[in-house]
DNA sequence: GCTGTTACATACACAAGTGACTGTAAACCT
DNA sequence: AGGTTTACAGTCACTTGTGTATGTAACAGC
């Protein structure tokens, strides 16, 4: 029996990996508390303790790990370059490239896409993610805003900025259900490049400016 | 009582449109078989006459309709014409209108996407849908091959299709979300055009010979 | 060394869901 | 007209999951 606070901490992890685990096997609503406490080497009152119930759970899951959306809100808030277009096109290259580095945020995304209901109990969970989402609509439309005479002829930055989230989320939901698709460390740019060159009218010149990232 | 063979039907069709109804507002994990015989006006007798368990009942409630990626790849199939690049956009657009027309595609594309865990008893609907975007990607690239030395320096036609995809997936899943988001009516030709300028060289030459469809 | 608290394990009560089985009245067929 | 089948309703046995309440050994502080 182990009861220091650091092994307590340890269990507390050990339930958080095998929920992420077993959500990812088998879906959130199919997996019991049960299951993931014995795969975690405990019993239920062990899940009761640490939190409240599967919904609780499912959500400190999520606080383990900032994900691309959450990422790329924080820097496109924070920067402020010179070339914010070209700024934005190299943050979805490396959305994409950290989904496949960091294998628990590639889980995560897996179970958020593929994996779960958004029903009543994870409400504020979907609402919170939904949140993101918006704010990153938001965002890409104040940018593209700027170069706005830069766009081409019938595209607006409201449209724009749900074209380019939309190809992340198709590119997000593709590649989490079948990896073998494309890779991307090495696709990612071929993958993004193309609307940027259809959204944004001198793009190839602006784009020289820097090489392939 | 009523039970002549029309009857049945008409029953059949009510469980089918309950289970619509209840998948979409409470996710099919958890909606109970009870639930969506209660809201038919039936009992569970009349869900297990009609159908085999919860699984087959969502596979023919899949069934009832074609789906957009069901239907562009037929029309993939069959068409052959001069135009593939202008017809394969056509689609798109088409494709895109389509869920907003029919409320029936739009509820069940919605529980595809946002309302189910593709688990192991729905593995077969899983993989049935899979199979079809597999199919969209293949068939597209080969409309892309035809056309390859019109392809954008960098672009090949292997992941101009996995773009083209996962920017649809996108706008469904955006779309079925929030609604509000966009209007598929109008939005449509703008929201698919700049990837495909971006895509293909002399695309605005080529789109001038179509009029805005 | 005693005590209170921590970190669980165990037990219990309860609800809900499933599948199988049985019952049955009306429809259908001959 | 009568038997058979249809199209369900109703019941039962069983399993699974949840939440809570209680037990308990070890740790931490004084």
């Amino acid at each position: 029996m182990r009861r220091t606070k650091e092994d307590a901490e340890k269990t507390r992890l050990a339930l958080l990996a095998s929920a992420e685990k077993l959500f990812l096997d088998k879906g959130v609503a199919h997996t019991s508390l049960d299951q993931i406490a014995r795969n975690a080497g405990v019993t239920r009152g062990a899940v009761y303790w640490h939190f409240q119930n599967k919904a609780h759970l499912f959500h400190e899951m999520l606080n383990q790990v900032r994900l691309p959306p959450e990422q790329m809100n924080e820097r496109l808030c924070s920067c402020n370059q010179q070339q914010p277009l070209l700024a934005l096109r190299n943050l979805c290259i490396e959305g994409l490239r950290a989904l496949a580095r960091d294998e628990q945020k590639r889980r995560i995304m897996t179970i958020l896409l593929h994996r779960c209901e958004f029903t009543e109990e994870l409400r504020e969970a979907e609402e919170r993610h939904q949140a993101f989402i918006n704010q990153f609509i938001d965002l890409c439309e104040q940018l593209l805003q700027r170069a706005a005479n830069n766009l081409h002829p019938g595209v607006t930055p409201r449209l724009a900025a749900l074209t380019l989230h939309a190809l992340l989320v198709g590119l997000f939901s593709d590649w989490t259900r079948d990896a073998s698709l494309y890779d991307p460390e090495t696709d990612s740019a071929a993958l993004i490049d193309p609307l940027f060159r259809g959204l944004i009218r001198d793009w190839d010149e602006k784009a020289r400016l820097l090489p392939t990232t």
